[in-house]
Parts: structure tokens; C-alpha cells; sequence
DNA sequence: ACCTTATCTGCATGAATTGCTAATTAGCAA
DNA sequence: TTGCTAATTAGCAATTCATGCAGATAAGGT
């Protein structure tokens, strides 16, 4: 995702506008690695805006997404994230503390089944335990 | 998945009762490889068994994937599916219909992200189109 | 400053799934 | 075969996540 000073452009030349609500998203976005939920970014935004809408959020999310400045995952978790990283990669979900994390794959090899299938895109999720639950498992 | 006959005793020797409900979802699971939803499930035994509640459904699903005996995958199609095949694959996603095929990947190989991650499953869900839809797609 | 149009908010709605409970039934045992 | 007990069913309520809608508001070009 670009930086909030570029979206401000995006956005304007692409006939949106640029209202509070939207910087503070930007802001919020910009650099956030967390894949964080509709939800959680409208807490997150709550705290420095109160009042600012949870509608507001799916829609600004919606809007960025168009715009291909961040991608929305699904990981399993019951609710979509969102990744500012559009980057091509994919995620590592740990089972212990729900935390996504960014993977880098060279390229998923194919052995059957693709034949008829022109593929555009894939995705892959993996799951286990990340760092910090690993050791948790182990003292118990 | 098993067999219907090899479902009902390990159901009994579970403690889990074998009804009429269940012995018809074993058979319309049994080599189904349509990926279906608990809905599309439920609209099949309906004409088999007109009062089956979708609730039956759910649960008897649910009942299966604890035992090992389906595995559920999200596509991103709103709905959960249900997968009869546990054999270690991943799915193909057709934009066009949203078919589902199984595919078959040698190992999904990983090149940076997962120093300090424990997998224990991998799961890849490409995305594209279908022979049938490819072949629409070209002709418009 | 004005005017047009996009946006915001709050609420209603929708889709998928799970929780709950009275009535029923499977399946073991006598 | 009959009876008992715990599992299951069905139906509806509740929950969660996401989108539709409409009046009030505000962005930003003129």
C-alpha cells in the first residue's frame, strides 16, 4: 500500500474524497503488518476518532481494495483481514494465538489435477504454532 | 471418507447413534467429489428425506470432520465445503462457475518467513478458470 | 462563498452457522 | 419383546460478519 500522502492523490484524482476518516485509515494502514480485521482496525481508529463508523471502515477497506492498495485474506479466522502488503506472498496462521504472519514462496508446484485449469493466482495458508506459542507447547 | 458400512460401526463403537439421517448423508458423501456446501447438502437429502433439518446436516458434518472422516476447506465462497477426500491435497477454484477440483502438490516449498514457525498443515487454493469456462471466456 | 456529489453514520437486512430445548428414537440389556 | 437411558432431531432463536439503505453532512472544484 502506498503512503498516505500518494493515497491522498490516488484518491482525489480517482474522483473519491479525502475526509478525516479516510487519513486516519491511511495512517492506521501504512505500514501495519498485523493483517488486522474490519473490527479491530475500527477500534484501533475509535481510539483516536470516537465515533467514526464501523461502516466506514468496511467501506474504506472496500475502496482500497479496488484500487489494489491492499488484498483481503481468508484465513480461516470466521472474518476477513486485511493485508496492506500486496506484495506476492502468502501466510503462515498460528493455531496458538491466531497471529498472521507473511511468508515468501518461490513458486507452488503442480503435480495433478491442473490440466484443464488455467490458474491466475494462488494462495497458501499455512498453519502450526509460530515462536512464542512453540515454547509455550513445550513447557506444558 | 469411508464407506457407509465401515461409517456405521465406527459411529456405534464411538457412542454415536447411526440414524436414518445420518446413514443417507454417509451415502450422498460417499465418493462425492462436488466439494458441497452443508446447504447443498441439505437441498439433496431433502429430496431423499422431505423434513431433514438443515441443523442435522451441520451437525452430522461436524461429527464427521472430528472423526477424521471429511475435512472442511474455505475458497472464499462464503460458504464452508466439505471434502469426503482427506488423501493430502489442495483445491482449484474456478471464477468462472466456482467449481472445485482437488489438485495434487508435491510439497509446498517455502523460501523466507517461516524461520521461527512450527507447520503443520499447508493448504493452497489457486484460482482461475476451468477447461469449460476457458472455453467461454475465448469465445466472447 | 456556493453547489454538486461523495461520504458518514446509524440502522436495517442478509447470509452462514451455532446454541438451545422439548420430543423422539437408537441401541443396549433384561 | 420390552424397557430404559442417553444421544439425536427439528425448529427456532441467537450470533457473527458483512452489506444495503437514506438522511444529514462535508469535501473540493468553480
Amino acid at each position: 500500500m502506498r503512503s498516505p500522502e500518494e493515497l491522498t492523490v490516488a484518491f482525489r484524482s480517482a474522483g473519491l474524497k479525502v475526509t478525516p476518516q479516510r487519513q486516519l485509515l491511511f495512517r492506521l494502514l501504512h505500514d501495519n503488518s498485523s493483517h488486522p480485521t474490519a473490527d479491530s482496525l475500527h477500534s484501533a481508529a475509535t481510539s483516536v476518532m470516537p465515533g467514526i463508523s464501523l461502516r466506514t471502515v468496511y467501506q474504506t477497506l472496500t475502496d482500497l481494495a479496488e484500487m489494489g492498495e491492499l488484498q483481503s485474506i481468508e484465513v480461516g479466522s470466521g472474518s476477513l483481514r486485511f493485508d496492506p502488503n500486496v506484495s506476492d506472498h502468502h501466510h503462515a496462521v498460528c493455531d496458538g494465538c491466531g497471529d498472521v504472519h507473511d511468508v515468501y514462496v518461490s513458486k507452488a508446484p503442480v503435480l495433478r489435477g491442473l490440466d484443464d485449469f488455467s490458474v491466475s493466482d494462488a494462495h497458501i495458508v499455512y498453519r502450526g504454532h509460530c515462536g512464542a506459542c512453540s515454547a509455550l507447547v513445550a513447557t506444558k
